[in-house]
DNA sequence: ATCGCCGTGTCGGATTTCCGCCAGTCAAGC
DNA sequence: GCTTGACTGGCGGAAATCCGACACGGCGAT
């Protein structure tokens, strides 16, 4: 991994920081002003002297604040990348394609991810998800209806829901 | 491992480079002008810049050249320090019992250690031994009476016996 | 209701196993 | 004399293996 940029971006729900590769593909991204909090996530091996910090990331940052601000679909169009084993890399992938609005149980989920069975990994994938938001791990949650864990703070979870729900 | 000082002292059978830990103790020794050739031995990681080259080493330089000009028993009590399993350990620590001019075989040595049948690994520890001189081990040679390996070369080791003879 | 017990994929760390090296030695064969 | 081979024990590094930890869900037994 070469370099990297990064920035942090006021949104409603606090602090949003993105951390994205000199193709523009973004490599971390959550609900925090803390960039190791990201990079911790990703490699913990990157030195932070690989990273440069951006007033403004482009497509990406604008994709942020018009996310924020009502226009949902701001982010389909922004490219990820994260490396991991065969199940997680489709199920991130599958991820993508979940409507917002139409929250998936972790259980639809996995079948989604083409493994049934594999309920409790398709939790894993969510969990190891390192672009919150462009994948959007926020729209899984529990069978019962209960919302389900969120690295980035369940409050934040919840009104992600409520923000895509109109 | 903090930091190291490091020597090189002219003998009659060439030079002889001693690398000394900040307590006083020796870390590695042996007949050759390249601190590297003795680094690389103890901790392929060790930074050069740990280490600095002095004029003397004191009480260590001093035995070294002592024991070259005939006295000795000047090495005897300069401290060792180097690390391995349970059975070099034990071996090297026998090995300092050996007195000059009786030398003896490695299966005697072998004995020595602990383990009778542990002839080869006796050899082995002699093999490592990373402190020559100050771990006598050219006072190890083969059962038959021909002179065995050194890592110095056997033309010092010959020299050596025969310093010791006397 | 609640508890416990699987199942499932992946990862990181710990543990275990295994391989090859060696400053020797003895016996067998040329 | 010599080489060759088989045996030796310990160690270090590599590889294989195992184990626990998870953003869950269904089933059966308290």
């Amino acid at each position: 991994m070469s370099t990297a940029n990064w920035s942090t971006i006021d949104t409603p729900i606090g602090p949003f920081t993105a951390v994205v590769a000199e193709d523009g593909a973004v490599l971390a991204s959550g609900w925090t002003g803390e960039v190791t909090e990201l990079t911790t996530l990703i490699a913990p091996s990157l030195a932070p002297s690989e990273l440069t910090e951006k007033r403004d990331l482009g497509a990406v940052s604008d994709a942020v604040r018009r996310y924020h601000a009502g226009e949902i679909g701001a982010v389909d169009d922004i490219v990820v990348r994260q490396k991991s084993g065969e199940f997680r890399e489709r199920a991130w992938e599958a991820l993508r394609t979940v409507k917002p609005g139409q929250p998936v149980s972790y259980a639809a989920y996995a079948t989604l991810a083409g493994n049934p069975a594999a309920v409790r990994a398709a939790a894993g994938a969510c969990a190891k998800n390192a672009a919150a938001l462009f994948v959007p791990c926020h729209r899984v949650v529990r069978t019962g209806g209960a919302l389900g864990g969120f690295r980035w703070g369940t409050d934040a979870k919840r009104w992600l829901l409520d923000h895509e729900a109109v």
